[in-house]
DNA sequence: GCATTAATGTGTTTAATTTACACATTAAAT
DNA sequence: ATTTAATGTGTAAATTAAACACATTAATGC
């Protein structure tokens, strides 16, 4: 079987034997990130997977994880980690939440910090591919290794909330987008649809689309508008809401 | 002066050099947690602060915290720690974020889990008074020490959003409240003003509240119902909305 | 006792926002 | 040229939020 093999093939970035001596040599807590990247490719939602490592949770999928060093500042661990695991650089990652049971991890004590990120799959190459590293529908994301089935829960319902919130979704499209395009990410990560009209309406009411007046080419359709969204204008007017809403 | 004064008398849980040789021992990474417990007294916000025990840190105010035990669930260590901090036990606490710069703590690398709650003053007595731990009004929650004024902002943001989004306030008020209360209660904690009339009708159409049939007793004007909440009758109806808003 | 005071309790009216829904327009495909 | 499957534009109704006014109640001071 594919994944026995590649287990066995991958020079993976740090072993379980490593994390095993590094774990108890440090007599106390070993610190690790996770990092639960989301990525948007054709219309579809997607996450970062690898092989677990280790023999307990062979052939199952788990995050992007690794130790945190002594010396290094725990964001810069989590910029460090992607980069290592993924060779990817210019994402910006948002800490999530601390997952800390004892058991959580085989090795020993490892509590791990969770970042979570949302990107562009286009834009970004996976510059390395160690332990199947490869973008998984979300639909598919069962039984993860580890605890991370939890995590991977928790972050999804961190984006949903976010990327109502925030205009994330944005970074996921292609510079010039049509109002499609845009429905068509909300309506993925939120997994919802909502009504064209009004979708459009919301968007141009908040006046942070730039219309470029291009159309979309080779379409099999009544090309649209092309938009880019204003950054700047939306950082100058954010809103700060004060109601109550339960 | 009476800062330097208590700093020497008390018996402090966790003294500097305790803290400093497990840091060095653990060759690694420390992990703390520190709490920011918020508590609604005579109409104000404060929060449980101590005298920091750091000779660096002289007369500042700090969180409560302390190392978590390699043995200790995460959560389990911050309601041990409140526990032995305060006394406090039956309070609910909420993971908020992970602080991990590697100069955070003068002692050496320790990574800290923050977790926040909101208590009734009045419903929770302090059995320990250890580094004259107080409950301080939060207006003048200034220059605390580490990065605790950092942590501290952090968890006030974190509770002014989730009291919007969830009925937290309610268990800041006695079992039986008036609407002039809980209203109190939403403009401290959110720092502003609202109009009396509207506040009543928002919280009637939530339909939450539940009429006591009885009067305030004692109040140098005309009494108001009184009311509790009804939390399952919230669990029930509680809002997952899908809307995009910012 | 009676006027005063400072709250509570109850609407109404208006504006703003959200939802539901319909039809003309465009370009590609046949 | 017709069909098809999108885009683009409104409009009307329903809901929600904001602004605002007056009667009612009990304690207080005279």
């Amino acid at each position: 079987m594919q994944a026995e093999l590649n287990i066995e093939k991958v020079k993976s970035i740090k072993t379980l034997t490593a994390i095993q001596s590094e774990v108890e040599s440090s007599n106390g807590i070993a610190l690790s990130v996770d990092c639960v990247i989301f990525g948007f490719d054709e219309n579809k939602l997607k996450v970062l997977l690898i092989r677990s490592d280790l023999k307990k949770y062979l052939g199952k999928w788990s995050l992007l994880g690794d130790l945190v060093r002594p010396a290094e500042d725990l964001d810069a661990a989590a910029y460090r980690i992607l980069k290592q695991r993924t060779g990817l650089s210019d994402v910006y990652l948002e800490q999530v939440q601390t997952f800390g049971a004892v058991t959580r991890h085989p090795a020993g004590r490892v509590v791990t910090v969770t970042y979570c990120s949302l990107i562009n799959v286009q834009h970004h190459k996976l510059n390395i591919l160690d332990n199947e590293l490869h973008w998984h529908d979300i639909k598919n994301v069962t039984d993860l290794a580890f605890d991370h089935q939890q995590i991977y829960d928790t972050c999804y319902q961190r984006l949903q909330k976010r990327i109502q919130e925030h205009p994330l979704g944005f970074n996921l499209l292609p510079k010039k987008f049509s109002l499609r395009d845009l429905q068509n990410l909300y309506e993925a990560i939120l997994e919802t649809k909502m009504d064209r009209r009004n979708f459009r309406k919301k968007f141009f009411a908040m006046d942070f689309l730039i219309d470029l007046e291009e159309m979309e080419q080779d379409v099999p359709h009544r090309p649209g508008k092309l938009y880019k969204f204003n950054f700047d204008k939306y950082e100058k007017k954010k809103k700060k809401w004060v109601g109550i809403d339960f």
